[in-house]
DNA sequence: ATGTTCAGGTTAATCGTTTAACCCACTGGA
DNA sequence: TCCAGTGGGTTAAACGATTAACCTGAACAT
C-alpha cells in the first residue's frame, strides 16, 4: 500500500530506497535501458511501496512533449460538438494523450484566445472546430488538424458534406418527389455549404429546378426553422424539404405539424447530422449521418503524426450515410410509372 | 511583430536583450517586486521584440501549481453533461484555469483511472461528476468537488433535487390531479433518489398514495421511458405521470402519443433536467430546471478554494425551478372544488 | 561624519526528470 | 597475457522559471 498520496515522492527517493542512481529508476520506469532482474525487482519494489509517481511536469520540462492535446470547438451546446468531443476524447486517451477542452462560443476574438492559451500551456498539438466558416486560425508553431470545415487548412479532416447532401437529395428523388424546397443554412460568401450543392448537383442531374423562393438561407437554428418553414408554406407547394442541418429540420418538423401537415406522407423532410434526438423526434427525422467517430479518431491520429513530423500535410474526408426515417416517404402524387 | 514562434525563447534570452538578470524579467512579467519604469520597458521590449512565452512546464515544476482542473463526467453524449462542461470550463477559464476533460463512459474502472491520470498530470483540483449512485471516488491527495451528486464527499454541489422533486408533484397537485404514476429511474440500494423522494412526500402529504404497479425503476433512457410508459398503460388508470427525468419523460411521451393520448390534455406529463431539447418535443414537456450555471460556478469556486486550503468542506445545494409548458395541464376530470 | 533604511538589482539554489557521456568489470578471442 | 567489446550502472548537465538571500548606492536622520 503506497505510504505518500501524491508529488512529494521522488525519483530520487525511490532511487535511494533501492540503492541505486536516479538514472537506474528512470531506465526502469521507462524501460529506456536493460538492466539486471535484481534491480528491477528492488527498484519496483520501492516505487510501489513509496507510492511513487513522476511529476508530469518535470517530464514536460525535460522532453518538451506534453500528451496533451488542445480542442476548441464553438459551442458545447450543439450536441454535434460533445460527440465529437467524445471521440476525439476517447481516441486521444488510447495513445496517451489528454485533451483540454475549449469553447470558442463561436466567437472568433475567443476562439484565437483559446488558442494563443493552449499553445502557451504547452500543448503538443491543436484540434480546432473553427467557427463556422471563417480563415483557418493561425496557430505558429504547434501542428493542428482543423475538423469538420472545408479544408484550406494544412491539415483537416472532415465528413464528405457534398456527399451527403447528394445521398440526401438521391433518397427523396427516388420516393418520387419533385418539388423540392431548401433551408440552406447561412450562406458562405453569398454561396450555399457543400452540403447544399451536393443536393442541388443532384436534382439538377435530375432535371429538377428549385425556384428561389422555396430556396430560404438563415442561421442554423431550430428557430430559423421554424421561421424558414412558415416562409415556404406560404410561398408555394413543395413535397420534399431539404434541409442543411438537423436543428432547422427539426424546427421545420414542428411547424410543418402544427400547420396541419403530416410529415412523412403528404410531405417529406430530411435533415443533415443525426443529432442524437434526430431519432426520437415526431416523426422520427430522416437525415444525413456523419461517421463522428471517424472523423475524430482520424483527426487525432493525423495529430499525433504531426507531431512527429511538422511539415506533414493533408486533406481526409470521411464518407456519409442516409438514416431513413419516418420524416421522409413517398411523394403524395406519384409520378405515374409502371402501375404494377 | 514576434520573430520566434513558440518555446526556444527564453527566459534568459529576454533577460541578455534587455540587459538584466532572468530575475529582473520575472518580476516584470509577474510584477512580483518594484521595478524601474526604464529597466520595465526595456524588459518589456525585449520580451514583445522576441515573442518570448513563458514555458508553462517549468512554472508548474517550480511553483507546483499547474492552473489545470480535472473534470470527469459519465457521458458527453447525455446533453446534461456538455451543459454542465460548459459552464465549468467558462467559470474556470475565467478564473485562469484550463480544464482536462475525461470521460468515464459510466463506468467505475475507466473513472478510476482518469481521476488517476488527471492527478498524475498535476491537476491542481478535480471536478467530479461521479457514475451514478456509487461512492465518492478517492482523489487522494489532491482536491476534488463533487457535483450532482448527494454528498457525502468532502465537497459537493447539486441542485436541490429534492425540492425539484417537491415542485414537479406540487404543480400536478395544483392542477387537479389525483391519479399519479411515476417513473422513478434506477433505484439506489433499493430506495429511490432524491427527485423521487421529493415528489413522493409532496404526493404523501396531499395524502395521496402510488399504487406499486403505477411506480417503475429504470435505467435512464428513452428507450426505459417507453418501455415503461406501455408497462404503464397495460397497468392502470392514471392522469399524471412524474418522471425522474427528460429523457425518460421524452420516451413516454413518445409512447404515450403513439398510442392515441393527448398529453397535457387527458395526460400531465413532467420530466426532470430541461435537457435542451425538452422544450421542443411535441408536446413541449413541463420540467424542473436546474441551474446547471451556478451549479458550475460555484463548483469552480469550491475547487479553486480548496487549492487554497485543502481541508475546505462542505456541501452547497442549488434551487431548481419549475419550466412549465405544454405537457402538463389541468386534471380531465377535475376534482370538484367550488364550482364558480 | 556615520549609521540605518530602503528601493532596485543580481546570484544562485531549486523544482524532478531525462540522457549523453563515462566508467568498470568481465568475457572471449588472438 | 592483453585488448576489444559489452552489459549494467553512475555522474552530472540540461530543461526554464521562481525566489530567498544578498548586494549596492542613495537618501535621510542624528
Amino acid at each position: 500500500m503506497p505510504k505518500r498520496e501524491h508529488s512529494n515522492v521522488t525519483m530520487a527517493a525511490v532511487a535511494r530506497a533501492a540503492g541505486v542512481s536516479t538514472a537506474t529508476v528512470s531506465y526502469v520506469v521507462n524501460g529506456t535501458k536493460a538492466v539486471t532482474p535484481a534491480v528491477q525487482r528492488r527498484v519496483e519494489k520501492a516505487i510501489e511501496h513509496l507510492g511513487y509517481v513522476p511529476s508530469h511536469a518535470a517530464q514536460v520540462l525535460r522532453t518538451g512533449r506534453s500528451f496533451t492535446l488542445g480542442l476548441v470547438l464553438p459551442d458545447l451546446t450543439n450536441p454535434f460538438f460533445p460527440a465529437l468531443a467524445q471521440s476525439l476524447i476517447e481516441e486521444a486517451r488510447a495513445q496517451g494523450y489528454a485533451v483540454i477542452l475549449a469553447d470558442s462560443h463561436r466567437d472568433e476574438k475567443r476562439q484565437a484566445e483559446a488558442i494563443h492559451n493552449l499553445q502557451q500551456r504547452g500543448a503538443d498539438a491543436l484540434l480546432i472546430i473553427p467557427v463556422s466558416h471563417t480563415e483557418a486560425p493561425d496557430t505558429g508553431a504547434v501542428p493542428s488538424v482543423i475538423l469538420d470545415r472545408p479544408g484550406d487548412a494544412h491539415l483537416s479532416v472532415q465528413s464528405d458534406k457534398y456527399m451527403g447532401g447528394q445521398q440526401a437529395a438521391q433518397h427523396l428523388l427516388d420516393l418520387g418527389h419533385t418539388r423540392f424546397a431548401v433551408l440552406a443554412g447561412p450562406a458562405r460568401r453569398g454561396e450555399p455549404g457543400e452540403r447544399v450543392r451536393g443536393m442541388l448537383d443532384t436534382l439538377g442531374a435530375a432535371e429538377i429546378q428549385i425556384p428561389p423562393e422555396l430556396f430560404i438561407y438563415s442561421p442554423y437554428s431550430v428557430e430559423d426553422g421554424m421561421a424558414g418553414a412558415q416562409q415556404l408554406l406560404k410561398h408555394g407547394p413543395f413535397t420534399a424539404l431539404l434541409c442543411a442541418n438537423d436543428t432547422l429540420a427539426l424546427g421545420a418538423l414542428s411547424t410543418l405539424r402544427q400547420a396541419g401537415h403530416h410529415v412523412g406522407k403528404d410531405l417529406s423532410v430530411v435533415g443533415f447530422d443525426d443529432i442524437s434526438w434526430a431519432a426520437l423526434s415526431n416523426p422520427s427525422l430522416t437525415t444525413v449521418q456523419q461517421d463522428t467517430d471517424k472523423v475524430a479518431r482520424t483527426a487525432v491520429q493525423l495529430a499525433l503524426q504531426a507531431i512527429e513530423d511538422p511539415r506533414l500535410r493533408g486533406n481526409c474526408t470521411v464518407p456519409t450515410r442516409l438514416a431513413v426515417r419516418e420524416s421522409s416517404g413517398p411523394a403524395p402524387i406519384p409520378t405515374q410509372e409502371e402501375p404494377a
